[in-house]
RNA sequence: UCAGUGAAUCGGACCGCUGCGCUUCUUUGGCGUUUGUCAGGGGGGUGAGGAAAGUCCGGGCUCUAUGAAAGGACGGUGCCAGAGAAAUUCUGGGCACAGUGAUGUGACGGCCAGUGCAACAGAAAGCAAACCGCCGAUGGUCCCUUUGGGGACACAGGUAAGGGUGAAACGGUGUGGUAAGAGCGCACCGCUGCAGGGGUAACCCGCGCAGGCACGGUAAACCCCACCGAGAGCAAGGGCAAAUAGGAACAACCGCGGGAUAAUCAGGCCCAAAGGCCCCCUUUCAGGUCCGUUGUUCGGGUAGCCCGCACGAGGAGGUCAGCAAUGGCCUUCCCAGAUGAAUAGCGGUCUCGUGGCUCCUGCGGCCAUAGACAGAACCCGGCUUAUAGAUUCACUGAAAAG
RNA sequence: GGGCCUGUAGUUCAGCGGUUAGAACGCGCCGCUCAUAACGGCGUUGUCGGGGGUUCGAAUCCCUCCGGGCCCA
């Protein structure tokens, strides 16, 4: 599994990718010819101050170890909300599960 | 007990499983003659703060650069002594102000070097000055007269005691004095200067002597005085190996002159143009470098990776010196090094508060809940700002009791 | 991480330490018009980003905090 580094992947991921949104945070994906599992995180200023932004992207960090390892090689990017801070966690893995078989399932109907 | 002041410390602790960064040891497999290199596994160690923050000061470190002397400009600092590498730093002391007090706050040199400013109000705002008021002794005009003088007017003029204005109006009280007044005289208080005394000093005392005595405010106004000061910053700066591109470095020789750069604008992946340049300015002295020719050697920046980068004005404990800041000595420890940036998830135990419920109203029982500000980014010393709550010590005021 | 700039009516900006902080545009009301616009008249709008200090007096000088913006081999 690799990290998402370069500013001009985000942006390209903001422009291609498909997007589904969970109160949590929200979820791009895109299916690229890819050896690894690569991820991106992104915490703004909207989510809080310095520390409220690390923790965001723990907690991120923590569900891509969980969930999306054992995904199909693709390009994601988890993108935090303010309520990713309060949430607790087992519901933010339940949404991202959710969340994932619906980008999926869309891309099977297309 | 209540109210308060100052200082210091902490700012959850522990356990299990699954994971993360760095580091070290070990091991498996591939490639390779070896040094190695690529991929993976296992064990050990270690892993945010008192402010890591704001970037307000000061350094270390790095690069630019040429050193010295004199003068100037610009910027900063400003009671005294001590501490400290230094500082818009700290400690102790002095002075001023605030508070009943413990204490707190203070850019706290100089307006008798010069210049400026003070709206409105007020007569007047810095040479003093007469609006109301008081007086009118003296002079003037008039009246009366017992020829000594008396009275009226408020014209000249005198007067800073009173009123009113203002942030600010040239000492205060009393008494003498006077036409009315006034440091005009005197007494006491205050003030200024000096002798003398205390203190390292700032400064304090000043009962003795001298002076009748105002010297107004503002320098976070220009300024004067004293002292200090290159610029940029780890995105500093250095290294590695390809592609594009055709420039760069070094050495020798010739020449021996000149002192207009910075900034701005436009275009572009670049290395162009120009011929000069030497870091605030001027002068003096001494010096360096570039531009030319020839020869030799081979690239550099940007993107990526590595170094810089964690042993330091370091932490902890003890002891000695000092009122203290702090310093000396001894022992001991190695304590984050990321770069889209490492601490997460689940469960359990305890404690501090907080909230709720309950009754037997007790410093009860039960339930829930780690809950403030906040995340290292080259490193240190300060300052400032944010901060739920807890603990300790010293002191002050009030009330009550002994 | 580091370096800088800036903050005044609703908006864009003025404002040598001195009365009650101005201008333009906007906004409101009235007039003109059958009506709208234009035009004319009258009026409205500020914790001068917050706090503290210097001064008799601060938007202005000084300190500090906050917000916004820009730059980087």
């Amino acid at each position: 599994m690799k990290t998402l580094r370069k500013r001009s992947d985000f942006v390209d991921m903001q422009k291609n990718a498909q997007t589904f949104v969970t109160p949590g945070f929200i979820v791009q994906y895109a299916p690229k010819d890819q050896q690894d599992v690569v991820v991106g995180y992104t915490a703004s200023r909207k989510v809080g101050g310095a520390v409220q932004r690390n923790f965001a992207k723990r907690r991120m960090r923590h569900l891509a170890r969980l969930v999306l390892a054992q995904h199909d090689p693709a390009c994601y990017v988890l993108v935090a909300r303010r309520d990713m801070l309060t949430l607790p966690f087992e519901r933010l893995h339940r949404d991202l599960q959710w969340a994932l078989r619906r980008l999926k399932g869309e891309k099977k109907d297309v």
